[in-house]
DNA sequence: ATGCCTTATTTCATAAGA
């Protein structure tokens, strides 16, 4: 079995290159995040011709994750059980469940796919560490925590991957002295991912594909992919029971080249 | 060659990304 993760950064603007990448890579489950539009407009007809079930979850321009699976797709959750609203000040374009209570924004669908319970995940990104959103984006890794330590307590066969927007150590940002004083790296955001991994999930590492790195990001500007400035941020923590049944993963970075791509590569995992 | 930002929308400018 094949499991694919990959943040598209708007899966209209890289329908081409997505079918085109799903046809050749021909993942069983596919994470993806970042789609950019709402769940009703996600071009779920071309994605079942080439065989794939699919599960949206988007409310328009921001955010917005999905699964793909041709192994069965069930129980699905839009969003998770607790997950927090976006704690800033609310604007006239602030999404309601009813006058005063914000919705959720689109950073989470589940699903289970042949057997395993997968989540499709995108990570606020919390913009500076004296921001509103970063206080969110570390409630929403907790909200998060507890979901899948219950899920986890029913199922031994569990994904959570998708963009984390951390990076777990050093070695995963192309130069830690840039990122001093950033988000992605501060000992909070590592911490919780150390708490997910505290529930017994693991970080499956890919295979870069080149260079010492297996960077899954790279920022668009000032030619950060052909000078392998880079970061891994996009990770797949596997429950030990998936992690056991591992037989290979890489970062597929020829996504990342030529026309029109994501700034994000996919990372894809073997299964037995 | 891997090649110097891109996306959707409140569109000819802006906010957000990480």
């Amino acid at each position: 079995m094949r499991l694919a993760t990959w943040n598209v950064n708007s899966v209209k603007a890289r329908l081409p290159r997505l079918l085109e990448w799903l046809d050749e890579a021909r993942p069983d489950i596919c994470c993806l995040q970042e789609i950019k539009t709402t769940t009703a407009l996600f071009p779920e007809a071309e994605v079942n011709e080439l065989g794939y079930e699919v599960a949206a979850h988007g409310d328009g321009r921001w955010n917005g994750v999905a699964l793909l699976s041709s192994v069965g797709l069930e129980d699905v959750s839009p969003g998770f059980p607790g997950e927090p609203s976006y704690a800033g000040e609310p604007d006239e374009t602030t999404l309601l469940d009813e006058p005063g209570l914000r919705k959720p924004e689109t950073r989470a669908v589940g699903a289970t796919c042949g057997g395993i319970r997968v989540w499709s995940l995108y990570a606020p990104n919390g913009r500076t560490p004296e921001s509103a959103h970063y206080a969110y984006k570390l409630e929403w890794f907790a909200a998060l925590r507890a979901v899948l330590e219950g899920e986890l307590r029913l199922q031994s066969q569990l994904v959570a991957c998708g963009d984390f927007n951390v990076a777990p150590t050093d070695e995963d940002v192309w130069d830690p002295a840039v990122f001093v004083g950033s988000t992605h790296v501060t000992p909070p955001e590592r911490q919780a991912l150390a708490d997910l991994r505290a529930l017994g999930l693991r970080d499956v590492v890919p295979t870069p594909m080149k260079g010492p790195h297996p960077f899954t990001y790279w920022d668009y500007r000032a030619g950060a992919f052909p000078k392998d400035m880079g970061m891994r941020i996009d990770l797949v923590y596997a429950s030990q029971a998936v992690a056991d049944r591992v037989t290979g993963a890489y970062v597929d970075r020829e996504a990342r080249k030529g026309k029109g791509p994501s700034d994000h590569a996919p990372v894809v995992v073997d299964l037995s």
